[in-house]
DNA sequence: ATTGCTACTGAAAACCATTTTCATTAAATG
DNA sequence: CATTTAATGAAAATGGTTTTCAGTAGCAAT
């Protein structure tokens, strides 16, 4: 096990030890640009480590969206998805395009300024008004794609 | 069964029966202010008509949720939960507010004038380059609560 | 290197919200 | 009222996720 990865620092300093499985499953979601469900994972771990349980990918993809290295989301189709955060790899913020019969997911980072814009105005005033601190959102634009429209 | 509710036009137009279970349903969604789960309703709609089953509940919410009278909206519970639509009885489109410690959801409809005005903007800048036909978004800010915070 | 302490692991079983099945019942229509 | 067909409730099944538990491996101290 290499020592050296960007984000071993993150996992150590949270006191988690650094396995053959965390890494494998954080090579994957790496090398992705999609949005992966834990059996996705699991598959795609499994051809380069066929010992490592879906059990213990459920609980390292718990630990890295606790320590925000990942993001968890719902797309309504039955099953959790996962993708990783932004500072991680050169990676965007972005929010997603879902198309409600195929199921394609679009990322997009276009627009954002008068988006992140309006976002931080929103979360200030909501933050004043309701006495939330808050740490987060999700915006989801539901449609119909190309194909299916 | 009285057939001079608001929904009971809608609700023939689409070749839905009318029922007991269906108009009791709607009546829980009515009355309440509260996101509430399939099971909830089932309880409340429980001390009224004690016959209705958690089956037909979830059959029930599916349609409505197909026909529009009903949102269904995933908080992270680990149960979907639903809210009567807008247009439906006064109600005013809104977003959500989610304490991600005591899961307590604020519906907030401040900023929403601007909110609303960006959003068109963005669907129609997405509509176009991502040739997607937008037929809704989801919008939550997540956050502690003053009580957590 | 070896040890000891724990956290981590995989397999199997359990969990639990939701869906399916199927025999029965009730709504709509004329 | 009779006919048609959708709707219903109970029970069983489904399937993604979580829990349990006995064995294993990371890693800090020796
Ligand atoms: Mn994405
Ligand atoms: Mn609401
Ligand atoms: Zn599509
Ligand atoms: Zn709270």
């Amino acid at each position: 096990m290499k020592n050296d990865n960007w984000w071993c620092g993150r996992f150590r300093g949270c006191g988690y030890k650094l396995t053959v499985p965390r890494e494998a499953i954080l090579d994957v979601l790496s090398l992705t640009d999609k949005h992966l469900s834990a059996e996705d994972i699991y598959l795609a771990v499994h051809k380069k480590y066929p010992t490592i349980g879906l059990t213990t990918v459920y609980r390292t993809l718990d630990i890295l969206v606790s320590i925000g290295l990942i993001y968890k989301f719902d797309f309504c189709d039955g099953r959790a998805r996962f993708e990783l955060a932004e500072d991680s790899k050169g990676k965007k913020h972005h929010h997603h395009l879902v198309c409600t019969n195929c199921g394609r997911i679009v990322d997009y980072t276009d627009f954002i300024d008068d988006e992140i814009e309006l976002l931080q105005l929103t979360e200030k005033g909501l933050s004043k008004k309701y006495n939330f601190k808050i740490t987060g959102h999700l915006i989801q634009f539901y449609g119909l794609c190309d194909k299916c429209r």
